[in-house]
DNA sequence: TGTATTTATTAATCTACATGAATGTACGGG
DNA sequence: CCCGTACATTCATGTAGATTAATAAATACA
C-alpha cells in the first residue's frame, strides 16, 4: 500500500500479468480498457479522482485488462490478496455502476448511451478525447462525430 | 432472512419497486431483467442454484431491474439494509462476471457471445428457451435462430 | 517556430443485426 | 384429446453503425 506517481500514457497493467493490484486514484485520471482480437481497444472505465481502478479477474489468474494513465496522476497502490478490499460499500457502488452500463449496452442506442454518458460524468467529458468517449460507448469515433453534428443541428 | 417459494412465472421484484431485497437462490432458476421505452425485455442475469439475485442501486432508491422465475424456485430472501452482504468474495465474483460480461458487448459478435455463454453457462442453456438466452445476449431470437444454423452448418 | 503525428470531421459504401410477416412446431390447460 | 398460446424457423426488407478513405484541425515536440 504505498503512493505511486504515473507520467500520462505510461501503462501500469497489461492483459496476462499476474498478481494484478488495485488502484485507488488520488488526483488524476486513468483508465483500464481491453483489447480485442483485432487490435482495438474498448475502454472498460475511467478512473478520475477517488475512484479505484482494478482488473477483477480471480486471484493468481491473468488478467484481462490494460490500465493507463490518461493525466499524469498519483495513485495508491493496495495488494490485492490482503483482504483490503473489504469496504463491502465500495464493491456495491462498482457493482451499480457495471449494472448501469450493462442495461445500456443491451437497450440503449448509441445517441441514448452518449447522452447518459455525459449527464452522468460531465468533467470527463472535458478531460479525455472524443474518440475516447466512442471507444467507452462502444462505436467508432466517426459514429460518435456524426451523432453529435446530429445533436447539434436539432 | 427467510426462505420463500417461487412458482414459476411468479414475478417477486418489479421495476420501480422499493426496499428491494437480495435473493439467494436454493433450487430452481430466477433471472433478473430490464424493459426499455419499447417494452422489449433484456435480461441482466440468470440465477439458477446457489447465484445470487440482487437489484444492485442504492438503498432506498427505486430498483431497475424485475425478476422472475423460470421454474419452480426456493430461493432465501435476504434484507438488504441489515449488512448481511457481507460476503466481499460473493460480490467480488459478481464483478467479475460482470466485468467480463462488459467486455463480451462490447468486442464480441453476435456468434461469439453465444459461444461463450454456451461455455459458461451449458446447463443454463438446457433449460430456458432460446428467446431468454437471446435477449441475454442482447439480439432477437430470430437472429439466434439464423446464427445457430450458421454454427450447426459448418 | 515549423513539421510530424494524433485527432476530428465528412461522405460513400458495406454488413451485422433488427423488424415484420408467414409458417411450422411444441406445449400446457380445460 | 383437442385447442389455444407460446416458441422456433425462414425470408424479405430496413437501418444503425462499421469500414474505408480523404481532408482538415489540433497537438506535440524537436
Amino acid at each position: 500500500m504505498k503512493e505511486v506517481k504515473i507520467k500520462k500514457g505510461q501503462i501500469i497493467q497489461r492483459k496476462g500479468d499476474l498478481k494484478s493490484k488495485v488502484y485507488q486514484v488520488e488526483t488524476g485520471l486513468l483508465r483500464s480498457y481491453s483489447i480485442d482480437q483485432k487490435g482495438k481497444e474498448h475502454i472498460y472505465m475511467f478512473a478520475p479522482e477517488n475512484w479505484i481502478v482494478a482488473d477483477t479477474v480471480s486471484p493468481e489468474s491473468p488478467c484481462e485488462l490494460f490500465i493507463d494513465a490518461l493525466e499524469d496522476s498519483i495513485v495508491i497502490q493496495i495488494e490485492k490478496d490482503i483482504t483490503t478490499i473489504s469496504d463491502n460499500q465500495k464493491l456495491i457502488n462498482r457493482i451499480e455502476v457495471l449494472q448501469k452500463r450493462i442495461i445500456m449496452l443491451m437497450s440503449a442506442s448509441a445517441i441514448e448511451r452518449y447522452e447518459h454518458f455525459i449527464q452522468t460524468y460531465p468533467d470527463i467529458v472535458q478531460r479525455v478525447p472524443q474518440k475516447m468517449i466512442a471507444s467507452y460507448l462502444g462505436i467508432t469515433p466517426q459514429a460518435l462525430s456524426t451523432l453529435r453534428a446530429e445533436i447539434a443541428g436539432k
